[in-house]
DNA sequence: CGAAAGTTTGAGGCACTTCAAAGGGCGTGG
DNA sequence: CCACGCCCTTTGAAGTGCCTCAAACTTTCG
């Protein structure tokens, strides 16, 4: 049984604090707190341990985030498309690396105070709020995925998820190599493909010649396999 | 490439907005939003697919969040102790079940508008925030445990962040099972005895008799595992 | 057209699972 | 206080899904 001591003290994001301290706060607060900004395919966008001075939202292409143990071993914790939020810390500090899959555009956002966003733009701190909320839900299905299904079901709920976001079921055209999808299911490469050939040879999906687009053939199956 | 089309409408929690339409809000508006609740060992709090109309912070005792497959596989995504907050939801529905590792008390709050809670109580909305973004942070972890780390590498970083979190590093009491912890590392709980054994032929840890505590005695070593 | 990179396929190995049984703790009742 | 039974945990033996190593194949791009 737990101690009924007074609960510990609940640590928040020190930048969403009023009046916390920041660095080159000399822009006007009425200038709008967004920047585009585009990368190359392969480009870095932030790297674990960096500063976390900014969070970002996916105008066109694909970004991977991911963290990287001392040994080389990659997860991606996922994929982030048009309309996505990431980049969004705890700390100050980068927990996690974020590059662009494809040809990227971005807007960058400053962190900036709840209470101070809240104010200026309610409905877009709201959009946060659900960003968080959106990022949370999904990596809460990833760890069921990652823990409990098989190859071919986290292979069918990878295809599922991201065919639906990105064009809408049926046919998905890929922005990641292999390599990102094993890193994101927790496989290899080789058992991605071998399972990819398994759902191909039962008919639930189709693998055209240049092996980026997949067509999702059977989709209730599919769903099956995602329980 | 990406259409360069505009993104996708973000969605966002309904009760978060100004105004969504609520039941039972004949409450007054100086009430203050929390209930203490208590729950007996096993019982449950609430369950995939309940309406989610309100959130909880553990006052005492460990809860258990987790989904359910359709056959029964279970993953624990996460234990709740005494300060955190658990069961904030995007939708209105539950996505996750919980229920009380041992006995719980907990404080409910109601789901309320955001700017409502902004300006009410404007270090609790933080507080609120700096629990959803700590349970992604924590959620993105186990992300990497799930997917790329070791039986024995699973064990070490569970135990490192349990014994920090409950009763700080060198000694554990652990609340919970190893049928919890194999559900929430995503292996059986044999494998997860055999993991514990080894840890203490190597002498990182110490296994008491009666099981449920467990002695840290090479912290550096674990955190080594735990790269 | 040729080189390079990405993907698929094959063979063998290993970490973890599955199935099975034995070994304690703990509470109850004698 | 000890004996009994239940449940949790540990240990053993065999099986398997995924990984590793290796090579062939395909697509892309200079």
């Amino acid at each position: 049984m737990q101690t009924i001591s007074a609960p510990h003290v609940m640590q928040f994001p020190a930048w969403m604090a009023r009046g916390a301290a920041r660095q080159s706060d000399t822009r006007p607060a009425s200038a709008p707190n967004e920047a585009r900004r585009s990368f190359a395919k392969e480009a870095g966008i932030f790297t674990q341990g960096d500063q976390a001075q900014s969070y970002y939202r996916v105008m066109a292409g694909t970004v991977r985030t991911y963290r990287v143990l001392s040994d080389g071993r990659r997860q991606i914790d996922a994929f982030h498309v048009p309309g996505d939020i990431f980049g969004i810390e705890m700390g100050e500090v980068r927990s996690m690396s974020a590059d662009a899959v494809e040809p990227v555009t971005l807007l960058q956002y400053r962190n900036q105070p709840l209470a101070e966003l809240a104010t200026d733009d309610p409905e877009f701190a709201q959009q946060v709020m659900g960003a968080m909320l959106q990022a949370l839900e999904r990596a809460q299905a990833h760890i069921m995925l990652l823990g409990r299904k098989s190859a071919v079901e986290k292979l069918a709920t990878f295809l599922l998820g991201i065919a639906d976001r990105l064009s809408g079921l049926g046919c998905v055209d890929l922005p990641m190599s292999r390599i990102d999808i094993a890193d994101h299911l927790g496989l290899t490469i080789e058992t991605v493909s071998r399972s990819l050939t398994q759902l191909e040879r039962a008919r639930y999906i189709e693998l055209p010649a240049h092996r980026r687009s997949i067509i999702l053939k059977n989709i209730s199956a599919l769903r099956r396999l995602d329980s």
